[in-house]
DNA sequence: AACGCGGGGAC
DNA sequence: GTCCCAGCGTT
């Protein structure tokens, strides 16, 4: 290793030492469930926003064989609100072959916690180091900024190359004898001082050496190759309701949302008002030889994703009992939508 | 290699 | 609006 990489290391690990004052509740932790379960939480997930949800989820399961135990309808609506639903799916599937395959052991080697559902590159390496202090370098967004900047490197972050690079750069710089403590102390630096925008560059201790300080390019590094296109789309759901209770399904496939629940959708490439929808081929293949009645709609309510942006309206109806469920959906109580678990925007109309 | 996946906070 | 967050699995 050479002077300028050992400087970047011993800096690391003294403002930690010395400057690092983040607390969050599973920082120090040494239980691997504990560990896993917070970092499934944290993925692409600022702390802030997941720092509740591991409360509760260590709340209600505090071992792993709790967890593989529980329904699953009762864990997805503990996650209801928290985004990137797949990892709730494979949390589960992680935590039951932890209970089966490893007998309620969390496994010890960087190779079998890779293996779990959910697991990948990121988060291999910060249980395998934090639980077990195995030398294995952490490569979050965190460190790719700080390495960038530090270094200088432009390669795209978000490329085959990049990831390539910033791999063997990140190892190479990693102390092996003390890969928790200085995983843990590198995301913190990015969180604190080396941030996405307005790093404090000015009480940062690598910035004599810092490159792109240096060169005034910490605005520029690190560097993103793809852009993300947002399409709108616009939803109506129709709150089909009969004797009190209402029609809902399980959202499949390969679209947003999937294991959360809905009302029946029908969904235009462009706004729709009540009028329009109701000559829509779906609306009359549903209701149309049929004695219904609207009772309410709203307005278009936003909601933004990263790739896109949901327009949905709320349509209640009220519908005879000669009405059939639609292929798929189900006559929910009131109580029985309490436990389960609804897109955030969803919940909002709920709410209301 | 490229794409899709939530929700929210900072600016 | 834009960026990005303790990323991952699928295609």
């Amino acid at each position: 290793m050479n002077d300028t990489k050992r400087f970047f290391t011993d800096c690391i690990l003294t403002w930690n030492r010395l400057h690092n004052s983040r607390t969050m509740p599973w920082k120090g932790e040494k239980n691997p469930y504990r560990i896993w379960l917070s970092e499934i939480i944290l993925q692409q997930t600022r702390v802030e926003q997941g720092w509740p949800y591991y409360e509760r989820f260590i709340g209600a399961y505090p071992t792993v064989d709790k967890l593989a135990q529980a329904p699953e309808e009762e864990v997805f609506r503990l996650w209801q609100g928290l985004g990137y639903y797949a990892r709730c799916k494979n949390m589960l599937a992680a935590a039951r072959m932890i209970s089966s395959t490893h007998k309620n052991q969390f496994p010890k080697t960087y190779e079998e916690i890779a293996a779990l559902k959910g697991v990948g590159a990121y988060t291999a390496a910060a249980i395998a180091s934090f639980a077990f202090n195995l030398p294995h370098a952490v490569l979050d967004g965190n460190v790719y900024r700080v390495l960038a900047r530090y270094f200088g490197i432009d390669t795209p972050i978000d490329s085959t190359a990049g990831k390539k690079l910033f791999t063997a750069l990140a190892n190479e710089v990693l102390p092996k004898d003390q890969a928790g403590a200085y995983n843990q102390a590198i995301m913190d630096f990015g969180a604190v001082v080396c941030k996405p925008q307005l790093p404090l560059c000015s009480s940062c201790l690598l910035a004599p050496r810092c490159e792109a300080f240096q060169k005034g390019l910490t605005d520029l590094v690190p560097v993103k190759s793809k852009k993300l296109k947002i399409k709108k789309r616009y939803f109506h759901y129709l709150l089909l309701e009969q004797k009190g209770r209402v029609f809902i399904r399980k959202r499949t496939g390969k679209d947003i949302w999937q294991n959360l629940h809905e009302f029946f959708l029908l969904e235009t490439s462009a706004p729709a008002t009540d009028a329009a929808l109701q000559q829509s081929a779906g609306f009359q293949s549903l209701l149309g030889h049929l004695d219904y009645k609207i009772v309410d709609s709203t307005a278009e309510i936003k909601q933004q994703l990263t790739h896109q942006t949901i327009y949905a309206r709320f349509i209640r109806l009220q519908v005879p009992l000669a009405f059939n469920a639609p292929d798929g959906y189900q006559l929910v109580t009131e109580k029985q939508l309490q436990e389960l678990a609804f897109p955030k925007i969803i919940v909002d109309y709920l709410q209301r």
